[in-house]
DNA sequence: GATGAATGAGAGTTCATTCAT
DNA sequence: TATGAATGAACTCTCATTCAT
């Protein structure tokens, strides 16, 4: 992808009436599957326009450079992932650490499964496309809801929670497309979810076991 | 990128003077630095080419076409990461468990803080391009060394041990990134390494308990 | 010019504005222009654009690739000479073989005389870039043509008269090209004419009381 | 081809020893197998000097440019069809018309015959790289060959016999051609001969009656 | 608002040729 | 003399973006 020096910019204009919402719509989803189909390369304005229909004009007359596609496709799908799991966390937040983790786990295994074909074309192309900044800010937000559920179940301050919430949504991520490339079938799904509560449950346990004597460390 | 789809091939020519071998070091070196500094946009074989200080024509006859430079530079870093874990692996293979996972965590940690700003600069570029086979296949060959020295020290057959060792990779990978992302400072990285090594040595010893008494699940 | 496989397709897009038919003629005359002045070597996309006046990628909107432009050409030249040859033989079938011969030797003649640079550039480029299967395509057609003049004027049928139909057309091409080549002034092309005529008339002659004793043979 | 604008001059160096002479040959025999398997396109130096194993420095060495190697073949080629063609006109100056007609037609055949792929390959390279020189050149001679000929068997000066030649000469080439893109099998070949021997008999004899009324004209 | 023709910088790649070794 | 590493101009083609209609 060509990088131009441009900022990335919002989307120019804000549909306000129901033709154009209809054309975003149309070229987001173009988007989406061009991505899909043939990865960041043979991905173009033209090769979108016509999928969805619409002239290369129109399509810039509401995104005003190639990167706001993607960038509006990354940030639809990463928002959508978090808000199913801050939802998750507020409504386990208070319950039982073990059971708390458990619903993070199975929250964001389940928003992978919703669109795993778009969930590992955006991934690569979120890293290229000065998509990381996107990246990084939904990583924050997703860390921050788990760490606050943390602090809620456990009776720490958010302070120390921190860290350990990064390192449960680190853990979920890259195990989960790891199990994806190995073929990603419901059996090994189910393993994955399994372990990977089993794991974030354990590592938990023993960062509380270990605070409670923190005079031995 | 364009992927085309031809073959990744092995580099046109090998060297047979000592004078190309050095032009061939200098190119390599030049894509690392290239992409460190701007990413897979603003890649070009003309930038490596000077950045080298060679022609283009000299590139093209030691590289036959943009994508392998990319890709010799993904191998080369990801079979030195591979090579240390192996090494770990089989330095500790028989240990206690806490031992060997403990060791295989710094030693992946370690690797990635080798060549910080290129491990980031390539898994990004490495996504793209097709390198994912490699990636894939790297992978692959760190799961099984981890799986064997698992299956080594814990006693179980290495079919049992398979899946733990993938969610142990996989564990490793985004955390690490993310730590980086978040300064990655002298503090957090040992925040990393000590948060990591319980992580999986809690997983590892409530697998292994739950091995013992496989009847009651 | 590099003959790759890519079947050399049509014109990319069909101009709907009139505007663009300007533009399709433009680098079409500018083909022609180039392709007289300096042959194939030499003959490159972005001189066909310049020459035309547009940008070079107005030109890929119309022709997809570099042969596609030479293609246009010979076709657009082949089909006017073909055209010319069988309304001749349409128009004199059924007359007197000399007749009919004499009126092909001359539609033949005055097509090349038409366009002399351009038939002498083709020539050359026709023979590269896989216009052959054009040539070839287009010189059967001629011979049909003849062909089938000559089974009407001589009452053989069409499987008899072939080959001396192919005579016809070959002895044609390379004559008509030689005289050119001594200089082609007005006098030279007179005499062409007629020893053309005289030549395919004894020959037709020579072949039909051949045809009248075949026991003999 | 891309055209220098170098004149197309002899070989840089008369191979004098043993050693040299071999070398040479490889290079012309390279030079030809390459042009006949894949044409003009995808013709490279390099090609041409791997193919005949040596280094491409040596390949400059007897050759200057790469027109060179072109020209060599050409001019290799026409001398031996127009030496065998000189070799029939001189056995048979003097004998009747026919006769002489007939054996030059059965030589220009066979010539072609000896090479049937070089010769089209040739063809086409000729037209190309300003070879087309030697195309006249050698046409030339052998117009003056038959115009020679054929002024010793009729009597006739050979300011006279001069164009006649040139249509004897054309006709052979093209109806060969035609012929062996028609698939060229024996007996394709052998009604090949048939009709051209008729058909250069047939003119001939028309334009010596016609000569010897002038007056009527 | 919508269209699509036009733009042109820039990318990847080739290949004839030179020259130090 | 032979080698082959190095050169770089030239070439084909793409694609983000603009703007007249």
């Amino acid at each position: 992808m060509r990088s131009t020096t441009k900022p990335a910019s919002r989307p120019r204009k804000t549909p306000i009436q129901e033709r154009s919402t209809i054309t975003v719509e149309a070229i987001i989803e173009a988007t989406s599957q061009i991505l899909v189909e043939s990865g960041l390369d043979r991905f173009s304005t033209d090769r979108v326009a016509r999928r969805a229909g619409v002239s290369i004009g129109t399509l810039y007359q509401y995104f005003p450079n190639k990167e706001t596609l993607v960038y509006s496709l990354v940030e639809r799908y990463l928002d959508a992932r978090d808000q199913a799991l801050e939802d998750t966390c507020k409504a386990l937040a208070g319950r039982p650490v073990e059971e708390l983790v458990t619903g993070i786990v199975n929250s964001y295994v389940d928003s992978k499964l919703d669109h795993i074909e778009l969930a590992a074309a955006l991934y690569a192309a979120a890293m290229e496309t000065g998509a990381s900044a996107i990246v990084k800010r939904t990583s924050d937000r997703c860390c921050q809801a788990i760490s606050e559920a943390l602090a809620y179940s456990t009776g720490y301050p958010e302070t120390i929670t921190k860290f350990p919430a990064v390192m449960l949504f680190g853990s979920m991520g890259q195990t989960t497309r790891e199990v994806l490339l190995l073929g990603g079938n419901p059996q090994q799904i189910q393993s994955l979810r399994e372990h990977l509560a089993m794991l974030c449950c354990s590592y938990i346990n023993s960062w509380l076991s270990e605070q409670e004597r923190p005079a031995k460390q």
